[in-house]
DNA sequence: CTGAAAGCGCTTACAG
DNA sequence: CTGAAAGCGCTTACAG
């Protein structure tokens, strides 16, 4: 049982109040130096840490921030891309002081519950929400209720929140126009995300838009979900309904999809990059890895964890208004899927 | 700005007074039922949540779990493993309507503050503490203070602390023992982890004791450090260093070392597993995903977050003292890497 | 200038 | 049985 050291215990051992004794620790110019120094003395002997709940009841201030994870699937909740969030979260909380909180709803039947108590009962001062469907009623409601809300990814349907994201229309686009350009692919096809999700929609239309650009209009697409599983599921449908005229390049929206699809190909003996060339989305970690490496679309997760922090601190001190989005830039990874030479460096250690 | 809805409010509306209001919703039976009722409509209507920073104050108890990761460097927080013991957590912390904090260092050279400042200001009610080393005095401390902390791994020299984990040497000798036995493989090389986690230890000793329980007293040891980097590293060394009487299977401490291994042997020309077998640990996410796929043991590292968490709370609750040790059963899973089929069927969706 | 009350939101132990 | 005070730990606004 922690015997809590409170500040009451730092003013009797210095014979103080323990409003004195707050002052002291927070260097007010009206305690005497010396007295200030006692205190300190004290406090650090005792082991002296305010106590969060006290001080947040006081304060109305948490000093905490949440990542609200709208759906808890193992399979979302699995993916590196929190880690790197929460990273850049991390980095960016510790900087001010304030605790990260991690909040997910246990099963999907329960619905915003995730959402609606961490906001409100001020477990936390703002919260940073990623991966929200579009429809999701509770976003709308979070950001509606003037809560510190920051969001990742694009919303142009909440023009008022705040959100940090990347351009993946254009992203997508120079991935297609290097496999028209640079491997004179004109045989596209496309495994989208999920369309209920504003990268989804936004992959999608960059692939039709940069292959319409191009003068291909027979590119097609098959709906995916993001898993590894429906990577595959995508290819082997290709394979089974199509047995001539396949495509000759792969646009999978993202490297999940394109490892399972990847698995599926080199089973059915297809080569790749000789036979078609593949590209992902996001490089989180599995892109790197597999044979061939997969060319990609860096998505600066750690970054956008980090920069969304620093902008629901602004909110939150009431530094910055309610609106604007910050746009990261991207990079365009290179390996050998789509038909480049395989980096064959190796990271310096 | 977030008008906090407050039982006073709430009481207001009704006519009673905030204790009522309080006990009213508790489901308190002094309080009529009438008045419960009208309560408990009240409170939807306003939207009422009550505060944590109110409720921790009162009762000492902030219904909420910390896990603290020692290094916060990109290196370690970034593995999928922590990915899987939060979700374990989340899971845990869920069913007792707790948050989940995760508390990291900024940098390497604050030390122990994560540690301090998480549990003394009694944000959290308990923490999780994983891949700590050996000799982290700041775990020691948390341990002795009484706080509850549940510690993930193996801990020998604390004996009386709580812990969850798996039975590392035992797993290493079975891979070794299926190396041997099925592979006839007999000029063997470990690649350890970080010998200062006893995890390290555990793996390298399980190693030698299989070797030598097969006969084989030149099994030969590579110091790694479980990044990809060093797995390359040591068999750069190993080509550089043996050009022949070189080992037949190599015994990597973790996947991504593995990862890194087989990187360098497939430049060099190395054939895996005609040439070398190969295994790793974890089976995090990485050693599916590769070719050909890592033979592997499965790290229960979710259900580990889980079960850490379920007795931590009991700790915190008071059900259960400050002592033992709860072991995990773990899986080999077999893959190409080791010379075996690798996996053809493929996950059902 | 300094001492000590008030009050953040909550719930339980006490007084009536 | 029920009303309302007390107090968790903190810090600021107020009284002297």
């Amino acid at each position: 049982m922690p015997k809590s050291v409170t500040l009451k215990d730092v003013a009797a051992k210095v014979g103080v109040t323990s409003a004195a004794a707050s002052m002291a620790l927070a260097g007010h110019e009206r305690i005497s130096e010396r007295t200030r120094a006692a205190v300190k003395q004290a406090a650090a002997e005792l082991g002296y840490v305010p106590s969060s709940a006290g001080r947040a009841l006081r304060s109305q201030r948490a000093d905490a921030v949440a990542l609200i994870v709208p759906n808890s699937s193992t399979h979302v909740f699995g993916h590196l891309y929190f880690m790197h969030v929460l990273t850049g979260m991390s980095t960016a909380a510790n900087a001010h002081d304030a605790q990260v909180i991690v909040s997910t709803n246990a099963d999907t039947s329960s619905g915003g519950v995730a959402y609606e108590r961490v906001m409100r009962s001020r477990t936390a001062d703002g919260a940073i929400v990623t991966s929200a469907a579009i429809d999701d009623d509770h976003v709308q409601g979070l950001v509606a209720s003037g809560l510190p809300v920051v969001l990742i990814g694009n919303y142009p349907h909440l023009a008022d929140a705040v959100s940090v994201g990347i351009d993946d229309v254009t992203a997508t686009v120079r991935l297609v126009d290097h496999l028209v350009t640079e491997h004179a692919r004109r045989r596209l096809l496309h495994v989208t995300g999920t369309l209920d999700h504003q990268t989804g929609i936004d992959r999608r239309d960059g692939f039709l838009r940069a292959a319409a650009a191009h003068g291909i209009d027979d590119a097609s697409v098959i709906e995916g979900d993001l898993s590894e599983d429906s990577g595959a599921a995508a290819i082997e449908q290709l394979l089974r309904e199509r047995t001539d005229d396949r495509p000759d390049a792969i646009v999978f929206a993202n490297d999940d999809m394109a490892v399972g699809g990847l698995r599926v190909l080199r089973r059915a003996g297809i080569r790749v990059p000789e036979d078609v060339s593949v590209v992902g989305f996001d490089d989180f970690g599995l892109a790197r890895v597999t044979t061939p490496g997969i060319t990609t679309v860096r998505v600066p997760a750690e970054e956008m964890g980090r920069i969304a922090t620093e902008r629901l601190f602004e909110l939150v001190d009431g530094r910055r208004t309610g609106d604007g989005h910050t746009e990261l830039p991207v990079d365009v990874v290179l390996r050998g899927s789509c038909g480049c030479d395989d980096d064959p460096s190796h990271p310096a250690p």
